[in-house]
DNA sequence: ATATATTGCGCAACCGGTTGCGCAAACTTT
DNA sequence: AAAGTTTGCGCAACCGGTTGCGCAATATAT
């Protein structure tokens, strides 16, 4: 067994004819007659042959593969993201191959060279929390090769990028929240650096302004690892004892944020309510349901791989811009507060529910 | 740009030599002198010479890629595994290529030849549901390419395996309730046509034989839709009112059961006690946090392509069966009772803390 | 019957590298 | 100085397919 592969060589020479009527043969190309395709498929299937796609690409200068580099795999969004990319990427008879950066940019200038060798026809990108400009991508760039950025990334007028509208989600998350009577909102963000924090965080500040509501700097927490939002929570706490919502910009956080409240006694949505931007997996097995602005990761996925091979099938390197619409999904975690009275100290006034 | 990828014939002309003389530079081979080694590697490096892999290895007979087929991307378990699988591959230059089955056989069938198209070095597979026997794998085995079949796998004694082993872990957990004064359990399994779910179920009624705890069938769930998961354990808790434990298969089944008894009113451990199989991610995030017997991801990915690779590269078909070992994470979900004096109906007794 | 079109297939180059073998020049040995 | 080694490189085949072009045989038009 496994001794030799079979080629389109073997099949010549079993049928006696060239390897070129073969590949024709087998490609059903015009010029062969019916009657000699039968024979030769019929040898094919007996001999079991398999073509080889690396050799049929060669020449071809292309390969039918899709790369994907993320910084690492979260089980929050990633793996959504990548069944919807997977979908896609499948159906139009193309592969997806998976890297990790591992958050670092020599390792995401690595890959990104590394795309290159394999000839990768195109590369999906989520950036690494590193990574602070694009240079390193020059070389895809060079090469042809179509880059799509996603989720994370940071400004360019170069690549094509897929995103939520952040600072509008951001935005939305507070200006619900102050809707609801809520007026000291406690923001969890992620790592400033990112954009995708930093705009999120934009938005959160933009709403407090727009409605002239106060914000304190400790009502914004900065959440880099996410073992310090225990610390973190702590001190807001301790700083905004009438806080009566919090808002978490990830799933990440969300679930943390989440435990270290009933740690703490805190009852969802009675003593404090809870709002999270969420592609809605965390939020349905949390108890009381999350309600979240929705991020679907799925179709952040369907979205861009479909943008993607449209840029390798139209050769097209038009720098795109695209934000995916999302949805507010209200469960059980946001009450409605009555609008307080000037307080007087102590505990915030009982809250009652939507 | 991008108008002409640099071969090695563009650079075998500028230096003035052969293409083999530059490809034999290029690779440090002793027969090239240094000083013609040095003239090619710095043509090569002015003209940003990328090799092309795919020509590489068309002549080497390998493709430096490894497969791996999911069912479908988890939030649980697979992300972690695949952060382990990837760590390996790419510590030895392989490339991680990923694909879905769905959950469907047909898909599975047609992958696995997929992945002799692209001349896979080999191939992981995590069976989906569907899959009752190995057939369709021939056609990797008759390519001698090496399969590796892990986490969801069948009764095999042709393809190497890594699991844990799931009759004890099964076995372990209701011993482990058991021994802390726990005489009616309630286990919550997944589809019984997997083995994984079979074998962790038949160690979990193991356990009770063993103790000669009486298990009733109502105490046993076998959940094939998350969603049913629901009525199914509404029945439970009416036909056992003094249900003091419950036991889950896997993290999604915990998150789910989880959500529910906090939706029930049922406080943990103080009226019921959790226990689950888990990668520990979960459990760190629900509160209180879940008492699991640790079955690791990563560990499980990195053995696996340990393997594999092993199997690649002393191309060594003997088949073996390997288990990893799990650990017990004692949390705060389990608590533990006093052996209960013959009930008199009603409610079950107030529990007491750990 | 002759000129023209069509049909069906093979030759050979090509994709971009790798490698066994041979060979001339330079260097050692006796 | 003749013979034997070593050094450094090129020729050409090869991996497994695809494809432009040419050509003979057959079919169609005049």
């Amino acid at each position: 067994m496994a001794g030799h592969r079979v080629t389109l060589k073997d099949i010549a020479k079993s049928v006696g004819l060239s390897m070129a009527t073969v590949s024709r043969a087998l490609a059903d190309h015009p010029d062969i007659s019916g009657e000699t395709k039968d024979r030769v498929r019929e040898a094919a299937q007996a001999m079991s042959y398999i073509p080889n796609y690396r050799a049929r690409y060669l020449r071809a200068k292309h390969s039918r593969l899709i790369a994907l580099i993320v910084p690492e795999m979260n089980m929050f969004f990633v793996p959504s993201m990548i069944t919807g990319i997977n979908r896609v990427v499948q159906q139009n008879d193309y592969s997806l191959i998976v890297f990790q950066s591992d958050n670092s940019i020599v390792q995401e200038r690595r890959l990104a060279e590394y795309c290159t060798h394999l000839s990768a026809d195109g590369v999906l990108l989520v950036l690494s929390s590193e990574t602070a400009d694009l240079q390193h991508l020059e070389v895809l760039h060079e090469f042809g090769i179509p880059v799509v950025l996603l989720d994370r990334t940071i400004d360019t007028t170069k690549y094509t990028t897929i995103t939520i509208d952040d600072e509008d989600a951001g935005r939305e998350a507070a200006t619900y929240l102050m809707d609801r009577g809520h007026d000291c909102i406690l923001g969890i963000f992620g790592d400033q650096r990112q954009r995708i924090s930093a705009l999120r965080q934009k938005g959160f500040r933009r709403a407090h302004a727009e409605r002239g509501v106060p914000l304190a700097e400790t009502q914004v927490l900065s959440v880099t690892i996410v073992d310090e939002l225990e610390g973190l929570l702590e001190r807001a706490f301790a700083a905004h004892p009438h806080l009566t919502a919090v808002f978490t910009m990830t799933d990440d956080l969300l679930v943390h944020t989440h435990y270290l409240l009933a740690r703490r006694g805190v009852r969802i949505p009675e003593d404090v309510s809870l709002l999270s931007i969420s592609d809605g997996e965390a939020p349905s097995f949390l108890h009381p349901n999350v309600t979240h602005i929705r991020h679907s990761g799925i179709e952040v996925g369907e979205r861009t791989a479909h943008i993607l091979i449209g840029m390798i099938e139209h050769n097209s390197d038009a720098m795109m811009d695209v934000r995916i619409r999302t949805t507010l999904v209200e469960l059980g975690s946001v009450t409605v507060r009555r609008r307080q009275p000037p307080r007087r100290g102590g505990r915030a006034a009982p809250p009652e529910r939507a």
